[in-house]
DNA sequence: CACGTATATGCTTTTATAGGTATATAATGT
DNA sequence: ACATTATATACCTATAAAAGCATATACGTG
């Protein structure tokens, strides 16, 4: 499990992950909100904390693992470059609206064979 | 192969969407800039191509694949609530570091025994 | 010290997916 | 019609990872 990719990849890590960007939870609690096996939730969480998207603290024979920022942010530096990709094609997309309110003149359909979409 | 999350968990798709942010390519293009077996480029861009990330174009033998950006602002969107997570902390280490500038008074180890990072 | 609670780990099985190689399909030019 | 180029697909194998269940470890309390 090389990447933080890899890591969002699975559902019940992101359900995890959406739990606690609100506030810490210990195991027991993310067991009972997410109803997911206890095994379950530690292999999980131990995925997460060894790849830095948690942290655990120790309470007594709790855990309570707590958010951290990092790894995340990597995931948000990469799209970084798409979202200027899109912002430039909503654009184009807002000129291509704007000369839809001309006149209309018919068009002929031009989608070529075999082409998708 | 349900969720976006898992379409970009795998480094050659990654690096496929990357090489079309700039422009399209035909997948010739893509197989000799990214060294990949043309075989190995074809399944990626199916595998792409019908989970929305990317559209071709017939253009005679070859076949123009260029991005969409949907399927990426769906991660973008997931992220948003972590973004406010971590603004949120920036903020309180910031508050943080600035108190270490007082006259420091040096302070016990208190970690526990048992406690991660 | 025995017991209950909380969490972690080990083992086994199943499943999904990526890669490799060969081959099929499609369009073009001669 | 045939050869060439471009791309897609089929089949097989290897691998990784998730789930389920049992069990181990750790802490706290009577």
């Amino acid at each position: 499990m090389e990447s933080v990719f890899e890591i969002i990849a699975e559902p019940n890590r992101r359900a995890i992950l959406g739990l606690l960007v609100s506030s810490q939870q210990s195991v027991g609690e993310i067991e009972r909100r997410l109803r997911m096996p206890q095994p379950t939730v530690s292999k999980h969480l131990r995925v997460l904390r060894e790849a830095g998207f948690v942290e655990s603290q120790v309470d007594a024979q709790r855990r309570l693992y707590r958010l951290r920022p990092e790894p995340l942010q990597e995931v948000d530096a990469w799209l970084a470059p798409f979202r200027r990709f899109w912002s430039v094609h909503v654009d184009a997309l807002e000129r291509h609206l704007d000369r839809m309110e001309e006149p209309t003149p018919i068009k002929k359909n031009k989608r070529r064979k075999g082409e998708d979409r």
